[in-house]
DNA sequence: TTGCATCCGGTACCTGAGTACAGGCTTACC
DNA sequence: GGTAAGCCTGTACTCAGGTACCGGATGCAA
């Protein structure tokens, strides 16, 4: 019931105190109440908040993501047009799963070049017997 | 035979000029020769390399990596301590298969969260029965 | 009231792989 | 020799998600 404090808080959500800052300037944590002499005090609520942010990202979505995600959580009563966590979970899933497709391909190809025995990459590029593609992969763009 | 200029092996790779400019900077690319005007001049070769890099970067291997990569295969015959291609492809597939294995739970975590109809994360967080992972997930770290 | 831990805002820096821009020079072709 | 396209160097910026540092102010306990 008593407030916590900066420490406090980054402590128990295991976060940096610079990280509770930048979330705040990110519009993911609301800005607290504060002290007469400007320190911030935070409630309870703040530890959770913190750990659903967590939680989201190793999900794999993005801060900007998660702030909508919050958003929708706080006033999902008004407009209807936002769309719901199951939606966007469903999205989400959805670039998992393509994730999960190309990096089966490119798990495949090392297996091949490593039974192919490729040894000089120069040399494999100018033989064509070389299982290593050097046109192209499934789906050059964001191999992260 | 004859060189070839910056724009010409930029479009034949079908990379950026600059990109050009920045992988000599990070000693990918050897320094060309130069017209008495100061242009670059490439032989074809360098079109060859290029394909390799961006081959060896949809394998997940970085520009660092891949210039590892070159070196080997420039200087094989020297000393004996570098790891070899296959050595580094080895490694290369634990790093995927890892990855792999991460993203196959947060697949399962997204459908479990879909089939348990979570819609609410701060509210989730506060009841025991979500499937949600608020205090862990496997491998918390580098979860691109 | 003194001392130390903590916190404040602001700014700069980090990684990785490029991309963009400014201002000036070269090359190629007619 | 004129002109347009192309190229040069150098610097700064992009994205994401933070982290680090600074000088100064506050909080709290003895």
């Amino acid at each position: 019931m008593t407030g916590l404090r900066t420490g406090e808080v980054a402590k128990a959500a295991g976060v940096n105190i610079q990280t509770l800052r930048y979330y705040e300037r990110r519009g993911l944590l609301a800005e607290p109440d504060r002290t007469l002499g400007g320190h911030r005090v935070y409630d309870q609520q703040t530890v959770t908040v913190l750990k659903v942010i967590k939680a989201a990202q190793r999900l794999g979505f993005t801060l900007d993501e998660v702030a909508g995600l919050l958003e929708t959580a706080r006033h999902r009563h008004g407009r209807k047009n936002s769309k719901s966590l199951q939606a966007r979970a469903q999205l989400k899933l959805a670039e998992v799963e393509q994730r999960l497709a190309d990096l089966t391909v490119v798990r495949d190809t090392l297996r091949a070049a490593l039974d192919a025995g490729c040894d000089d990459l120069v040399a494999c590029a100018n033989t064509p017997c070389c299982p290593l593609p050097f046109v192209e992969l499934a789906r050059p763009e964001e191999q992260a």
